[in-house]
DNA sequence: TGTTTACCCATGATATCCCATGAACACCCA
DNA sequence: TGGGTGTTCATGGGATATCATGGGTAAACA
């Protein structure tokens, strides 16, 4: 399975062109699509990213769990309204439409955020002041992570 | 299962890099990525490490498929932000970032400390001290570590 | 025909590979 | 049992490839 980490902060030329970090390809490249699938945030000032695998599953957890969710296919709707897939040129890079940009406030360069199957982009500065915040939060409450059993159903 | 360990003390070059023990990398060799999976440590000065399999387990965990759950998914997603992936070389040495040598304050040489399905990354000096206060406190209150039977009697 | 989009080439910095060395360990054979 | 030998492993440095980045140019679109 394709993971997203570590973050990469990368510059936007004057083209609005940026490079997909290199890793964040190569956890792309057994798609058909070769390139990334960008939507705007609902609750920060950033852009939510991943591959077209994910909008599938998206797409089907939309019309599985519609019991609980008449909430989540709203919002999934609203994703895939919002959603662009942005194909990467020979030389790995992407165009960043302008509402993106200014969704997230960038200016000349932009942080790619890992977040395991999915990805996040910031502003650098903006997700400098996030990260330190859930980074004390974590301090304090000593989290337990939730690891599933390796072959077992929950 | 990937089982670390032992400890092992081994030097980091002016390059940056170190050799990881090669019982570690014999531990991972059945996967498919080859090399080692590092973030900061919340609580401690020094750097834990693991096995891609184990960030896919940490990945199923946080349910990120359910995008709209957002309690555990901080303390995830900073691990996921702050991970670096780092595949060895032919001779088994990786790259220590800067950022990751500075917040265990590594100066020449590290520590690979074996944690079962994980590791701990230290300044030799360091982890000596903090070995020492968890012996001492292991004397005085007997921990018990539950043993799971293995199918049998006991 | 003007504008935009996508491709091509160039470049510097960084990281990756390749070879060499030395020490420790295990193994073999007398 | 002791010496010899071979292999694995950690380490060091030089050469090469990869990646992020910048700008130019041709094709697609309106």
């Amino acid at each position: 399975m394709a993971l997203f980490l570590s973050t990469f902060v990368n510059k936007v030329d004057k083209k609005g062109r940026v490079s997909v970090p290199a890793t964040f390809r190569a956890a792309l490249s057994p798609q058909a699509f070769q390139g990334i699938v960008l939507y705007r945030s609902f609750t920060a000032p950033c852009i939510e990213g991943c591959g077209m695998d994910f909008m599938e599953r998206l797409s089907d957890g939309a019309q599985t769990f519609d019991a609980f969710s008449a909430e989540q296919e709203n919002i999934s709707a609203l994703i895939f309204a919002d959603a662009r897939q942005l194909p990467w040129d020979p030389e790995g890079r992407i165009v960043l439409p302008e509402d993106i940009l200014a969704h997230a406030a960038v200016a000349e360069s932009v942080a790619f955020v890992g977040k395991g199957q999915t990805f996040q982009i910031w502003e650098p500065a903006a997700y400098k002041v996030v990260e330190a915040e859930i980074r004390a939060r974590a301090l304090q409450s000593r989290p337990t992570l939730p690891l599933r059993p390796k072959g077992g159903a929950p």
